[in-house]
DNA sequence: CTCTCATATCGTTATTTGGCGAAATGAAGA
DNA sequence: TCTTCATTTCGCCAAATAACGATATGAGAG
Protein backbone atom coordinates (compact mmCIF):
# COMPACT_ATOMS: atom_id res chain seq x y z
CA UNK A 1 0.00 0.00 0.00
CA UNK A 2 1.49 3.43 -1.39
CA UNK A 3 2.45 5.66 0.95
CA UNK A 4 -0.03 8.73 0.83
CA UNK A 5 -0.20 12.50 0.70
CA UNK A 6 -3.50 14.91 1.74
CA UNK A 7 -1.59 16.41 -0.57
CA UNK A 8 -2.83 14.10 -3.30
CA UNK A 9 -5.77 13.22 -1.87
CA UNK A 10 -7.03 16.61 -2.31
CA UNK A 11 -6.21 16.19 -6.15
CA UNK A 12 -8.90 13.23 -6.05
CA UNK A 13 -11.74 15.20 -4.16
CA UNK A 14 -11.33 18.18 -6.01
CA UNK A 15 -11.66 16.77 -9.54
CA UNK A 16 -14.51 14.91 -7.76
CA UNK A 17 -16.12 17.83 -6.74
CA UNK A 18 -17.78 18.96 -10.55
CA UNK A 19 -20.41 17.42 -11.51
CA UNK A 20 -19.44 17.18 -15.31
CA UNK A 21 -16.26 15.26 -14.05
CA UNK A 22 -18.95 12.75 -11.73
CA UNK A 23 -21.28 12.28 -14.98
CA UNK A 24 -17.87 11.50 -17.25
CA UNK A 25 -16.93 8.78 -14.91
CA UNK A 26 -20.00 6.96 -14.90
CA UNK A 27 -20.10 7.62 -18.73
CA UNK A 28 -17.38 5.49 -18.72
CA UNK A 29 -18.53 2.96 -16.17
CA UNK A 30 -19.54 0.64 -19.50
CA UNK A 31 -16.39 0.93 -21.09
CA UNK A 32 -14.18 3.90 -23.16
CA UNK A 33 -15.30 6.50 -24.92
CA UNK A 34 -13.01 9.20 -27.00
CA UNK A 35 -13.45 12.50 -26.34
CA UNK A 36 -15.18 13.64 -29.06
CA UNK A 37 -18.62 11.27 -27.38
CA UNK A 38 -18.31 12.72 -24.13
CA UNK A 39 -18.44 16.33 -25.76
CA UNK A 40 -21.42 15.50 -27.71
CA UNK A 41 -22.68 13.63 -24.53
CA UNK A 42 -22.44 16.66 -22.43
CA UNK A 43 -22.98 19.89 -25.20
CA UNK A 44 -20.08 21.42 -24.11
CA UNK A 45 -16.63 22.99 -26.20
CA UNK A 46 -14.06 19.76 -26.51
CA UNK A 47 -11.71 22.78 -24.88
CA UNK A 48 -13.56 22.32 -21.93
CA UNK A 49 -14.38 18.28 -21.90
CA UNK A 50 -10.14 18.17 -23.01
CA UNK A 51 -9.63 19.97 -19.57
CA UNK A 52 -12.08 17.98 -17.83
CA UNK A 53 -10.22 14.89 -18.73
CA UNK A 54 -7.08 15.80 -17.85
CA UNK A 55 -7.86 16.92 -14.75
CA UNK A 56 -9.82 13.50 -13.55
CA UNK A 57 -6.16 11.99 -15.62
CA UNK A 58 -3.76 13.91 -13.30
CA UNK A 59 -5.75 12.54 -10.09
CA UNK A 60 -5.69 8.92 -11.77
CA UNK A 61 -9.30 8.50 -11.85
CA UNK A 62 -8.68 7.45 -15.83
CA UNK A 63 -6.61 6.18 -18.24
CA UNK A 64 -5.97 7.21 -21.56
CA UNK A 65 -5.52 5.15 -25.04
CA UNK A 66 -4.52 6.27 -28.27
CA UNK A 67 -5.99 4.89 -31.38
CA UNK A 68 -5.00 6.45 -34.81
CA UNK A 69 -6.61 9.75 -34.35
CA UNK A 70 -8.42 9.47 -31.43
CA UNK A 71 -7.86 9.19 -27.56
CA UNK A 72 -9.96 6.94 -25.98
CA UNK A 73 -10.38 7.54 -22.27
CA UNK A 74 -11.06 4.69 -19.71
CA UNK A 75 -11.46 4.11 -15.81
CA UNK A 76 -8.01 2.54 -13.92
CA UNK A 77 -8.14 -0.80 -14.32
CA UNK A 78 -6.29 -3.17 -11.32
CA UNK A 79 -3.06 -1.47 -11.34
CA UNK A 80 -4.89 1.63 -10.01
CA UNK A 81 -4.27 2.10 -6.20
CA UNK A 82 -7.03 1.21 -3.87
CA UNK A 83 -7.55 5.13 -2.85
CA UNK A 84 -8.74 5.31 -6.06
CA UNK A 85 -10.56 2.16 -6.47
CA UNK A 86 -12.00 3.03 -3.71
CA UNK A 87 -13.36 6.07 -5.03
CA UNK A 88 -14.98 5.12 -7.59
CA UNK A 89 -16.59 2.06 -6.53
CA UNK A 90 -18.27 5.12 -4.23
CA UNK A 91 -19.13 7.67 -7.10
CA UNK A 92 -20.31 4.51 -9.59
CA UNK A 93 -22.71 2.76 -7.08
CA UNK A 94 -24.28 5.90 -5.32
CA UNK A 95 -25.32 7.96 -8.56
CA UNK A 96 -26.10 4.12 -10.28
CA UNK A 97 -29.73 5.37 -9.78
CA UNK A 98 -29.55 8.96 -10.39
CA UNK A 99 -32.06 10.32 -12.33
CA UNK A 100 -29.05 12.47 -14.04
CA UNK A 101 -26.86 9.96 -14.73
CA UNK A 102 -29.53 7.51 -16.21
CA UNK A 103 -30.78 10.37 -18.76
CA UNK A 104 -27.20 10.71 -19.37
CA UNK A 105 -26.74 6.88 -19.74
CA UNK A 106 -30.03 6.89 -22.11
CA UNK A 107 -28.20 9.96 -24.09
CA UNK A 108 -25.16 7.80 -24.73
CA UNK A 109 -26.64 4.86 -25.81
CA UNK A 110 -27.78 6.67 -28.85
CA UNK A 111 -24.64 8.41 -29.07
CA UNK A 112 -23.14 5.03 -29.46
CA UNK A 113 -25.21 3.76 -32.14
CA UNK A 114 -23.53 6.79 -34.54
CA UNK A 115 -20.25 6.34 -36.77
CA UNK A 116 -17.61 7.87 -34.18
CA UNK A 117 -16.07 9.52 -37.61
CA UNK A 118 -19.30 11.53 -38.25
CA UNK A 119 -19.36 12.51 -34.46
CA UNK A 120 -15.79 13.72 -34.00
CA UNK A 121 -16.03 15.75 -37.61
CA UNK A 122 -19.47 17.59 -36.27
CA UNK A 123 -18.10 18.47 -33.04
CA UNK A 124 -14.57 19.57 -34.02
CA UNK A 125 -16.47 22.00 -36.77
CA UNK A 126 -18.54 23.45 -33.47
CA UNK B 1 -31.54 2.41 1.52
CA UNK B 2 -33.08 6.62 0.35
CA UNK B 3 -32.60 7.55 -3.07
CA UNK B 4 -29.50 9.88 -3.77
CA UNK B 5 -29.61 13.09 -6.38
CA UNK B 6 -26.50 13.69 -7.72
CA UNK B 7 -27.21 17.27 -6.82
CA UNK B 8 -27.21 15.61 -3.21
CA UNK B 9 -23.56 14.05 -3.94
CA UNK B 10 -22.16 17.08 -5.21
CA UNK B 11 -22.55 18.68 -1.84
CA UNK B 12 -20.76 15.85 -0.98
CA UNK B 13 -17.82 16.01 -2.56
CA UNK B 14 -17.45 19.94 -2.51
CA UNK B 15 -17.77 19.36 0.89
CA UNK B 16 -14.66 17.40 0.81
CA UNK B 17 -12.62 19.41 -1.91
CA UNK B 18 -11.36 21.81 0.94
CA UNK B 19 -8.38 20.62 2.67
CA UNK B 20 -9.18 22.91 5.97
CA UNK B 21 -12.57 20.30 5.85
CA UNK B 22 -10.95 17.50 5.22
CA UNK B 23 -8.12 17.85 8.26
CA UNK B 24 -11.50 18.67 10.16
CA UNK B 25 -13.04 15.09 9.62
CA UNK B 26 -9.93 13.37 10.68
CA UNK B 27 -9.76 15.63 13.63
CA UNK B 28 -13.46 14.66 14.68
CA UNK B 29 -12.02 10.93 14.12
CA UNK B 30 -11.45 10.65 18.08
CA UNK B 31 -14.83 12.28 19.33
CA UNK B 32 -16.71 15.86 19.22
CA UNK B 33 -14.58 19.05 19.58
CA UNK B 34 -16.08 22.58 20.25
CA UNK B 35 -15.39 25.30 17.31
CA UNK B 36 -12.70 27.15 19.28
CA UNK B 37 -11.38 24.11 19.74
CA UNK B 38 -10.60 23.70 16.03
CA UNK B 39 -10.19 27.56 15.04
CA UNK B 40 -7.32 26.90 17.45
CA UNK B 41 -5.85 23.84 15.72
CA UNK B 42 -6.06 25.41 12.34
CA UNK B 43 -5.64 28.85 13.07
CA UNK B 44 -8.22 30.51 11.50
CA UNK B 45 -10.57 33.02 12.67
CA UNK B 46 -13.84 31.95 13.78
CA UNK B 47 -16.10 32.63 11.47
CA UNK B 48 -14.21 30.89 9.27
CA UNK B 49 -14.47 27.69 10.58
CA UNK B 50 -17.81 28.25 11.10
CA UNK B 51 -18.47 28.65 7.70
CA UNK B 52 -16.38 25.45 7.19
CA UNK B 53 -18.53 23.33 9.72
CA UNK B 54 -21.75 24.68 8.45
CA UNK B 55 -20.50 23.34 4.98
CA UNK B 56 -19.84 20.34 6.09
CA UNK B 57 -23.09 20.09 7.81
CA UNK B 58 -25.45 20.52 5.14
CA UNK B 59 -23.47 17.90 3.31
CA UNK B 60 -24.68 15.60 6.27
CA UNK B 61 -20.74 14.88 7.45
CA UNK B 62 -20.51 16.31 10.58
CA UNK B 63 -23.72 16.38 13.23
CA UNK B 64 -23.62 18.91 16.18
CA UNK B 65 -24.27 18.97 19.89
CA UNK B 66 -25.13 22.17 21.96
CA UNK B 67 -23.48 22.31 25.48
CA UNK B 68 -23.76 25.23 27.35
CA UNK B 69 -22.35 28.26 25.61
CA UNK B 70 -20.44 25.51 22.91
CA UNK B 71 -21.16 23.87 20.04
CA UNK B 72 -19.77 20.25 20.13
CA UNK B 73 -19.36 19.15 16.16
CA UNK B 74 -18.80 15.51 15.43
CA UNK B 75 -18.65 12.45 12.79
CA UNK B 76 -22.29 11.03 12.08
CA UNK B 77 -23.64 8.20 14.26
CA UNK B 78 -25.36 4.81 12.79
CA UNK B 79 -28.07 6.79 11.62
CA UNK B 80 -25.87 8.38 8.63
CA UNK B 81 -26.97 7.35 5.59
CA UNK B 82 -24.53 4.76 3.77
CA UNK B 83 -23.32 7.73 1.30
CA UNK B 84 -22.11 9.50 4.11
CA UNK B 85 -20.70 6.44 5.95
CA UNK B 86 -18.82 5.21 3.36
CA UNK B 87 -16.89 8.90 2.28
CA UNK B 88 -16.07 9.33 6.16
CA UNK B 89 -14.55 6.04 5.73
CA UNK B 90 -13.11 6.48 2.94
CA UNK B 91 -10.93 9.82 4.18
CA UNK B 92 -9.92 8.75 7.19
CA UNK B 93 -8.46 5.36 6.25
CA UNK B 94 -6.88 6.67 3.55
CA UNK B 95 -5.25 9.77 5.24
CA UNK B 96 -4.68 7.82 8.39
CA UNK B 97 -0.92 8.22 8.24
CA UNK B 98 -0.29 11.70 6.12
CA UNK B 99 2.02 13.78 7.27
CA UNK B 100 -0.23 16.33 7.36
CA UNK B 101 -2.62 14.02 9.36
CA UNK B 102 -0.16 13.52 12.33
CA UNK B 103 0.84 16.77 12.52
CA UNK B 104 -2.88 17.98 13.20
CA UNK B 105 -3.11 15.13 15.69
CA UNK B 106 -0.18 16.21 17.51
CA UNK B 107 -1.60 19.35 17.78
CA UNK B 108 -4.69 18.43 18.72
CA UNK B 109 -3.66 16.59 21.25
CA UNK B 110 -1.89 19.53 23.22
CA UNK B 111 -5.21 21.69 22.60
CA UNK B 112 -7.33 18.74 24.11
CA UNK B 113 -5.37 19.37 27.59
CA UNK B 114 -6.06 22.92 28.07
CA UNK B 115 -8.97 24.19 29.48
CA UNK B 116 -11.94 24.47 27.04
CA UNK B 117 -12.69 27.77 28.41
CA UNK B 118 -9.52 29.30 28.45
CA UNK B 119 -9.38 28.06 25.07
CA UNK B 120 -12.84 29.85 23.99
CA UNK B 121 -11.66 33.27 25.42
CA UNK B 122 -8.32 33.51 23.82
CA UNK B 123 -10.03 32.78 20.34
CA UNK B 124 -12.86 35.11 20.57
CA UNK B 125 -11.10 37.93 21.06
CA UNK B 126 -9.20 38.16 18.29
C1' DC C 1 -33.29 42.36 32.84
C1' DT C 2 -28.72 43.20 31.32
C1' DC C 3 -24.23 41.74 30.17
C1' DT C 4 -21.06 38.43 28.43
C1' DC C 5 -19.49 35.45 25.28
C1' DA C 6 -19.55 31.40 21.75
C1' DT C 7 -21.10 30.97 17.41
C1' DA C 8 -23.36 32.37 13.04
C1' DT C 9 -24.28 35.60 9.38
C1' DC C 10 -23.08 39.42 6.34
C1' DG C 11 -20.30 42.20 3.27
C1' DT C 12 -15.99 42.63 1.05
C1' DT C 13 -11.82 41.11 -1.24
C1' DA C 14 -8.49 37.95 -3.43
C1' DT C 15 -8.05 33.62 -5.53
C1' DT C 16 -9.71 29.70 -7.94
C1' DT C 17 -12.33 27.55 -11.33
C1' DG C 18 -15.40 26.48 -15.41
C1' DG C 19 -16.59 28.03 -19.69
C1' DC C 20 -15.48 29.50 -24.52
C1' DG C 21 -12.88 30.53 -28.93
C1' DA C 22 -8.42 30.89 -31.14
C1' DA C 23 -4.18 29.02 -31.88
C1' DA C 24 -0.76 25.15 -31.22
C1' DT C 25 0.30 20.23 -31.50
C1' DG C 26 1.02 16.19 -33.69
C1' DA C 27 -0.24 12.06 -35.99
C1' DA C 28 -2.69 9.93 -40.11
C1' DG C 29 -4.01 10.43 -44.97
C1' DA C 30 -3.46 12.18 -49.73
C1' DT D 1 5.49 16.94 -48.43
C1' DC D 2 1.26 19.11 -47.46
C1' DT D 3 -3.25 18.74 -45.66
C1' DT D 4 -6.68 17.23 -42.52
C1' DC D 5 -8.40 16.67 -38.21
C1' DA D 6 -8.79 15.11 -33.06
C1' DT D 7 -7.09 16.85 -29.17
C1' DT D 8 -4.63 20.06 -26.17
C1' DT D 9 -2.98 24.51 -24.64
C1' DC D 10 -3.58 29.44 -24.07
C1' DG D 11 -5.86 33.76 -23.03
C1' DC D 12 -9.73 35.75 -21.55
C1' DC D 13 -14.15 36.49 -18.90
C1' DA D 14 -17.79 35.33 -15.54
C1' DA D 15 -19.11 32.79 -11.58
C1' DA D 16 -17.94 30.42 -7.37
C1' DT D 17 -15.31 30.21 -3.16
C1' DA D 18 -12.20 30.86 0.94
C1' DA D 19 -10.56 34.21 3.87
C1' DC D 20 -11.27 38.11 7.02
C1' DG D 21 -13.49 41.70 10.13
C1' DA D 22 -17.69 43.64 11.66
C1' DT D 23 -22.13 42.85 13.08
C1' DA D 24 -26.07 39.91 14.58
C1' DT D 25 -27.91 36.19 17.36
C1' DG D 26 -29.11 34.00 21.30
C1' DA D 27 -28.26 31.31 25.31
C1' DG D 28 -26.00 31.43 30.09
C1' DA D 29 -24.22 34.35 33.99
C1' DG D 30 -24.72 38.03 37.16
Amino acid sequence: MKKQTMHEFMNITKALADATRVRTLLSLRDGELCVCQITELFGLAPSTVSKHLSILFQAGLVESRKEGRWIYYQLPGKTAPPVIREALDWVIRVNATAPDAIEDSERLSLILKENPADLCKRQCQK
